[in-house]
DNA sequence: GTGAAAGCGCTAACAT
DNA sequence: ATGTTAGCGCTTTCAC
């Protein structure tokens, strides 16, 4: 026991061994403090608490968790941290795991990419105790092996299927049939779409067309492929409404590309929303602005997060339940950016 | 050595010991290759790779940093995940870490605030080997001794001054100048500013001042308290745009705000930019929506997230050094919203 | 090069 | 209600 000169910075941190001396007490005792037990008197509950204040304890949360053999801790894998709609949704999810005393760790997705280290890799050499992958992941052989390791879901993305793993997303079809309904509610026929990439870009586009052909409006079809931003969709616009029958009306993918067509809308001479409707999909802050007021569909990502959070519950309380697909139900923001065409019988509903 | 029955789904996971019966060699030559120690034969080494393996072997975080007495993890505590600018200085910060072999863990102080629990505290904890503070923290009188604790800098916020935390931000006064200075150099005069909220805020307010006041245009200053978002900074250019002296130019906080005096110039019937021009702040993609195309402050944000990953790297090699506070030179990204006034002289550069 | 042994700080039986 | 004990999985001297 040679007391080694501590060396700059470098204090030995109080342990509970620390706390239990200073407090004439046993280190159980001061574990089962630590973890709220009531089982301990009053008095000695004050003394551990007090002790631990005045040496300053902190405690360690890898020795508890390689002790405990949990972390209380879930592990979020984020698409891309600019997406504005993985707040939204975090929103929702955080407060459901933290009622279950369980906290959140993200990642990155796009920064660990770009490097060779996985951060799925890092989340299960923490041992977290569950994991909720958010957006359209890229999907590495690898993640079916690690639904078997750790109770996992999925949140707004329908790329991945696998027996194990719980899939939450808001429901694309029915929220690209509204927008689309809407529009012809409003008494426009010619109405075009600009999709969008992935496997929710293919969705919407097919419940536009199949709610256009479900109107009779099959011959009004139209769809110019985005790029899923600003740029695409401005030059998808172009060619929409330069072409030799204009639409009326333009449901884009997403609110970006919605964008991207009013802008167009204006460099052609085309006047919005007088001469074209616009509506959007996912109702970011950037259909808000007053500057655009975008109809935008909303994908209720809150709502999506929470039964996500909700369903890696369930599955870490019975890690062999059978998976589940759940689709949120949208609703469609209508704002200044649609309005009904000149002429038309107002609006059935 | 009872062999108890693995429970539904809790198969007992591989450790170093498994690996090292597999591969026939000792526990310590495993944790040697795991650390990729040279001090290990090409053969033994394979060996033990094709072991891990074999058996699905994934090392234990947990057991590893009680052992090793670090994590090679930084806590990255985000003021606000919404905030667009952040995702800028986090990819100028991972690569530096990563390079250095840390990996980053992400909180957002925003989620936890509304909650009883500090995830600084968790960061703590989990004994992180560092901590970045990104953006305005509400500061507890905690982060003076948390600051003691472990290295911390903090990035994108000038509200704290302590004697062992560095300071990275952008130097929001260069910034508010170079932004004031383009729009006089335009030839306008009639210059107005929507203020901002914090710290930020007034120092941005005071650049425009003191830079007016260097320009002879003393009497041409006009502030309208912002607040820092849309709503706030249209109700500010209402009241500037019909007062009796109108402005040529307004400088605004943020691009946000921006947005929300380009929304007052429409509704009030000023024209833009031939009768108005607009300075943003941020250079968000807000500013480079083609739709908007806002002449905006890029505040080298990416720069920020480099120097404060090193200043930070710096700190955890010497914990003792003194600390530095680093303003970050942004820079004037002209784009259409800006214009010469009508019968000036051409700009000066 | 390689292996044995001693903890890191905590939890969780089990005894009192 | 409180103390005792045996690990959790890994790193790290220190011998060989």
């Amino acid at each position: 026991m040679t007391s080694i000169p501590p060396e700059q910075g470098e204090v030995r941190r109080p342990t509970i061994r620390d706390v239990a001396k200073h407090a004439g007490v046993s280190k159980s005792l001061v574990s089962l403090v630590l973890q709220g037990s009531d089982q301990v008197s009053p008095a000695r509950r004050g003394a551990v608490l007090q002790a631990m204040e005045q040496i300053g304890y902190r405690p360690n949360a890898a020795a508890r968790s390689l002790s405990a053999r949990r972390t209380g801790t879930i592990g979020v894998l984020l698409s891309h941290l600019r997406n504005p709609w993985i707040v939204d949704l975090l929103d929702g999810l955080h407060p459901i795991l933290h009622e279950h005393g369980l906290r959140m760790l993200f990642g990155d997705g796009r920064l660990n990419q770009r490097t060779d280290e996985s951060l799925i890799q890092t989340f299960l050499e923490m041992r977290v105790d569950g994991l909720v992958l958010v957006g359209t992941i890229p999907i590495s052989p690898a993640i079916a092996q690690i639904a078997g390791e750790v109770p996992t879901v999925i949140a707004s993305s329908r790329d991945i299927d696998l027996p194990s793993v719980d899939t939450i997303a808001a429901d694309d079809w029915r929220g690209a049939e509204s927008a689309t309904r809407h529009l012809i509610e409003l008494g426009h026929t010619r109405i075009a779409h600009i999709s969008g990439r992935g496997v929710v870009g293919a969705i919407r586009r097919q419940a536009y067309e199949e709610t256009m052909r479900a109107c009779g409006l099959e011959d009004d079809i139209a769809v110019e492929a985005g790029d899923g931003g600003e740029e695409g969709a401005y030059r998808a616009a172009v060619k929409l409404l330069s072409g030799g029958k204009r639409p009326t009306a333009i449901f884009a993918s997403n609110d970006m590309s919605c964008i991207g067509a009013l802008s167009a809308a204006d460099d052609v001479g085309v006047r919005t929303p007088e001469e074209l409707s616009l509506v959007g999909y996912d109702n970011t802050y950037l259909a808000r602005l007053r500057h655009l007021w975008l109809t935008s569909v909303d994908p209720a990502n809150e709502e999506v997060g929470r039964r996500a959070g909700r369903a890696l519950l369930a599955r870490i309380d019975d890690p062999l339940r059978q998976a589940h697909v759940d689709l949120v139900e949208p609703s469609l923001q209508v704002r200044g950016s649609t309005v009904p065409i000149p002429g038309a019988s107002s609006p059935t509903t």
